[in-house]
DNA sequence: CAGGTGACTAAAG
DNA sequence: GCTTTAGCCACCT
C-alpha cells in the first residue's frame, strides 16, 4: 500500500478511495490515512497527493497547512480550482482538479 | 500473537 | 440540506 501512494505520478493527485483501492481494500479508504499518519518512512510518501473524494486534504495535518498543500501541488503541477463562491475563501475551498488530476494507474 | 486504531466513504435520520 | 451513524481492514503498539 505504501508502494502504492509512492507509486502516484508527480503532478497527479490520489483519492484515499483510489489508493485504497488499488492497495487492494476498496472499502478501507479510512485505513489509508492511518496508515500514512504512521507513516513509516517520512519524506518518502508524498501524503500531499492522497486528498479526500472532494479534491481537499486533511486540514491541519499531511505537511503543515492548507497553503502549503496548494503550493506543493501546484509546484507539481497539479491544477486547483477555486471555491464556486464568489468570495474567496483563501486557501479554504481550494480543492484539486480530480477531473484532470486525480491519478490514473 | 492479539488488540486497537484510523487523514474515509456512503447512506440514513 | 445538513448532520450523524455504521462499516471497513490492513498497519501499529
Amino acid at each position: 500500500m505504501y508502494a502504492v501512494v509512492r507509486r502516484i505520478p508527480r503532478g497527479t493527485v490520489a483519492t484515499y478511495g483510489q489508493v485504497a483501492a488499488l492497495a487492494g481494500a476498496p472499502r478501507n479508504a479510512r485505513f489509508v490515512g492511518f496508515a500514512l499518519h504512521a507513516n513509516p518512512e517520512p519524506g518518502v510518501i508524498p501524503c500531499h497527493r492522497v486528498v479526500f473524494r472532494d479534491g481537499s486534504l486533511a486540514p491541519g495535518f499531511a505537511f503543515g497547512g492548507p497553503e502549503r498543500q496548494r503550493t506543493l501541488l501546484e509546484e507539481e503541477g497539479v491544477v486547483f480550482v477555486p471555491p464556486a463562491d464568489g468570495v474567496n475563501a483563501g486557501a479554504g475551498g481550494w480543492r484539486v482538479d480530480l477531473e484532470r488530476c486525480l491519478w490514473r494507474a
